[in-house]
Formats: C-alpha cells, sequence, structure tokens
DNA sequence: CGGCCGCTTTGACCTGAATCAAGCGAGTGC
DNA sequence: GCACTCGCTTGATTCAGGTCAAAGCGGCCG
C-alpha cells in the first residue's frame, strides 16, 4: 500500500480516514475509497502556537484548514480599526471559507492555544469533488451550517440582551464541546472577556458582570476562566424568555 | 435547436444565456456551451405576489432561487418569537442557500415587491458542477460571499451605533442598486422601518430618527420611502468614523 | 521572593437607544 | 368625500449597557 508508506508517522495517524474527528469534519458521508483519497490530499498539517495567526485577512487563499486540536478566533478588522470577533472554532470545524470569494482570506484566524490544523488545498478540494458527489455534497453542507451559523448569531446580536447573548454563548459552547466528548457542564474558557465580548457586541465588563450574576443566581460556577455549569435549564429560560 | 423550441416565450426570454443579470449571478464566467447547460436546468420561474412567501422555515429544500425582479427579505424567527431579518435580496441575487445544510429552509423568504425568481432544482445543479468546474467555481464563490456579507453584518451589529448603522446599510443599498444599473443616488425603499430596523438591530423609532438627522445635516433627502443621497462621502465619514 | 503585567472584577456615573405615547399623512374601501 | 388603517414622525422619559476608574488576582520572570 504505497499512499500509506510514503507518508511519515504523524501523517498516518493523523490521516482523515482514521482521524477521530471524521464524523464532524468533512468526510462525512464518504466511502472508504473516497476516504482514502481524501487522505491524499489532506497531506499536510500545522501547528500553530497560541497568538499566532494561521492566516490574516489579504492573505491568497490557497487552503482550507480543518482543526484538529486547539482553539481559534477569527476577526474581522474595518478599515477604521474597528475589531469584530466573528467566530470561535475547535476541533473538526473547517477554517478560512470566507476566503473562497475573492481569493483572498478577509478575516484573521488567531490561535488561541497552541493548535493543529490540517492543510487542504482547496484547488485540489474542488478537484476531487469533481469527481465525488458526496464530497461536494458535505462540503455544500458545511458551507450553508456556516451560513445558518452566522445568521443565529446575527439573531443573537440583533436582538438579544446582555444575559441572553452570553448565555446562548455558553450553551453553545458546552454543546459543541459535549458533543466532541468533553463534559457537558464544565469548560475552560480560551478566550478573554474582551473577545467574547466582542463576538457578544457587548464590552469586557458587560461580560464580566453577567457572569457574575450567573454565579449569584447559581447558574454558574465562575473562577476566571473556568466555568461550571450548574443550571443548564436556567441559562435556557434566560436566552428564550425575552420577550415574554 | 430542440432546446429553445421546446420552452415557451417567457422561458426563452428569461434564459441565463441571454439574461442581463448573467454577470451578477450563477452563470458568471461560464462558457456558451456550459450556459445553454444550465438554461435547460433553470426551467421553472416563480411569481410571487408582494408580501407571499417564497419559502418558508421548516419547508423541505429543493431548489435555490435566482431573484430576476422584485425584492425579498429574508428572516429567521427564533423559537421564542423573536424576529430578525438577515438581509434584503434584489435582482441577481441567490436565495436559499440556508436549506442545503439541514434539507429544509431555516428561514422565510418574504417578497417585498410583486417579484419574478428562477427556480434552481439544487440536486440538478449539484450533478451539473460535476460536470462543468467552473459552475462549481462560481458556485462556491456565491456561497462564500455570502459568508462574508454575513460576517459584515455582524461587525456592524456588533460594533456600529445607531447613524452609523443606518449609513452602512443606505450605501450599501445604493451600491448594489447602481450596480444593476439604477441610479446611486436615489432610491425607493420596498421595506418598512420596521423591517430595517430589524435587520440592523434597532427599533423603528430609532430608524425614523436617524433618518432625521440625516435630512436635517443635509446628508439625505428623505420622503417616507423616497431617499436621495445628497452627500455620499458625508454618510461614508459617518460610517468609518467611529472610534477614531 | 518580589515586582510587574495582563486579565478580571466591581463601583459610580453617564448616555444612546428603547419605551411609551401622541399625532400626522397617505392610501384604501365604503 | 369620509372614516379607517397602516406606517411614519416626534417628544418625553427610562434604563441597559457603556465609560471611567480603582483595585484584586494570578502567572511569570529576574
Amino acid at each position: 500500500m504505497q499512499p500509506v508508506t510514503q507518508v511519515q508517522a504523524e501523517t498516518v495517524k493523523a490521516a482523515c480516514s482514521n482521524c477521530n474527528l471524521r464524523e464532524l469534519c468533512l468526510p462525512v458521508g464518504l466511502s472508504v475509497g473516497e476516504l482514502e483519497e481524501l487522505d491524499l490530499l489532506v497531506a499536510a498539517r500545522r501547528t500553530i502556537v497560541r497568538g499566532d495567526a494561521l492566516f490574516r485577512s489579504g492573505d491568497p487563499f490557497t487552503s482550507l484548514y480543518a482543526v484538529r486540536t486547539g482553539f481559534f478566533k477569527t476577526c474581522l478588522s474595518s478599515a477604521d480599526g474597528r475589531e469584530q470577533v466573528t467566530g470561535f472554532q475547535m476541533a473538526g470545524e473547517l477554517l478560512g471559507l470566507d476566503g473562497i470569494s475573492l481569493e483572498r482570506h478577509v478575516c484573521d484566524a488567531i490561535a488561541l492555544e497552541d493548535s493543529k490544523v490540517c492543510v487542504i488545498p482547496f484547488n485540489d478540494l474542488e478537484e476531487l469533488s469533481l469527481r465525488f458527489s458526496e464530497l461536494q455534497r458535505q462540503f455544500h453542507k458545511i458551507m450553508s451550517r456556516e451560513i445558518v451559523r452566522d445568521q443565529g448569531v446575527m439573531l443573537l446580536l440583533g436582538s438579544m440582551r446582555a444575559e441572553e447573548r452570553l448565555a446562548a454563548f455558553i450553551l453553545n459552547l458546552t454543546q459543541r464541546l459535549h458533543s466532541r466528548g468533553f463534559s457537558a457542564h464544565s469548560l475552560v474558557l480560551r478566550m478573554t472577556r474582551q473577545e467574547i465580548g466582542s463576538y457578544l457586541g457587548l464590552k469586557l465588563e458587560t461580560v464580566s458582570r453577567s457572569f457574575s450574576k450567573f454565579h449569584e443566581d447559581g447558574l454558574l460556577d465562575v473562577k476566571q476562566r473556568q466555568i461550571r455549569v450548574l443550571n443548564e435549564e436556567g441559562l435556557r429560560h434566560i436566552v428564550d424568555s425575552s420577550n415574554c
């Protein structure tokens, strides 16, 4: 089996076909044969140390990146210096979709902890998805999911109040962590209050105060970045109790 | 030429290959032969009268829609009754991308004036784009553009003040209308203050007050829904004068 | 060990936008 | 032509969240 023997140890371990993230990532629904071809395509890995950029706004777009381990933020900087965190990405999530449109990235992707990504050369991916309709379909679903996610954030930013936003954010994080095999109740925030605030359209003080409020109300245990959800139902109730 | 003779008069007129929107729409970059195949695919048109839905949240997803004439809003309704307008679409823009992910639409698309759309069966589109890499590429770019657009809205909602949001909105509308051959200075709003407010995360009174302010300051001529941009540079200055 | 620095919390105060309320204007139907 | 409705404007008031300021908490490095 040439394809396997010619790659290095780390790479073999990281192949899509035996990656424990494959049910969350691009390979969903692919056959064994298709997976093997995808393995060939996703040859390169990259390690990004905390604080470094995977790509920056203006960089030529060549590849998509699948997060293997670690945690990222994406942020948009407008001409006048405004910065908006547009998302946080964890294992199994795809980065770089923004770049397809203009063949340049339009946002920055910054590692919030030491991270590893699989590099997916986009031309190769497009070519492969000309042959594998399942891959094409899965890729379209991923892009569409991103659009739906963004619209959800628009709903949050456009119509929720501070505590509702934070509650929704925490629930979203725990749910995503849970589906990756982590606890549904305990989490360690990888981002600052500032970054949470930017994402949620709030100032860091407001984020901090809302955390304190949740703590007082027995919904959360908050110790700096260590969060423990004590009353998930209560959080859920905050999110959709708004206009009643 | 069978393909042409077998379709009806209206349809011939509306074929992608001689549609005046083709430079804005899906066919960008396609060859003549590819365009002809696309014509066959986009067989159906639909007329939607003002106030009616093209699709609604929960509807099974079967097709994308390209706006031929008219004007739409898309809006997301959350479980608890919140409503958020997530976008306004005009000629040449694609509707329905949200549905790919779950094979159901997750938002409503409502016609704000009597409108016509081309119906693009999604399975056929995916199949055709297995054969035409240019079509596939163009489709990916359109999806990516939508992601970038949504992130721009997130920036707006997350970090701009009321008047900045409205100024950005007006500039965006005029720019899109202009690139469709309309005046860059005069426009007729197809949506209510309420709908603008929902899109911008503001209450209708705030939208109205901001319009009045722009009028006082000589930036706009506002007569109900008739808008005339008097000082585009001034509007632009408002948008990016925020945090200086 | 001690001091520095970045992040977070908390308090006091301020303000931009929401809310509440009234009236206007333009279409629409009778 | 008149009443009705719907959307828009404008004013008065309120309040959620922003701003400014100070102090606490770790972690890191010399």
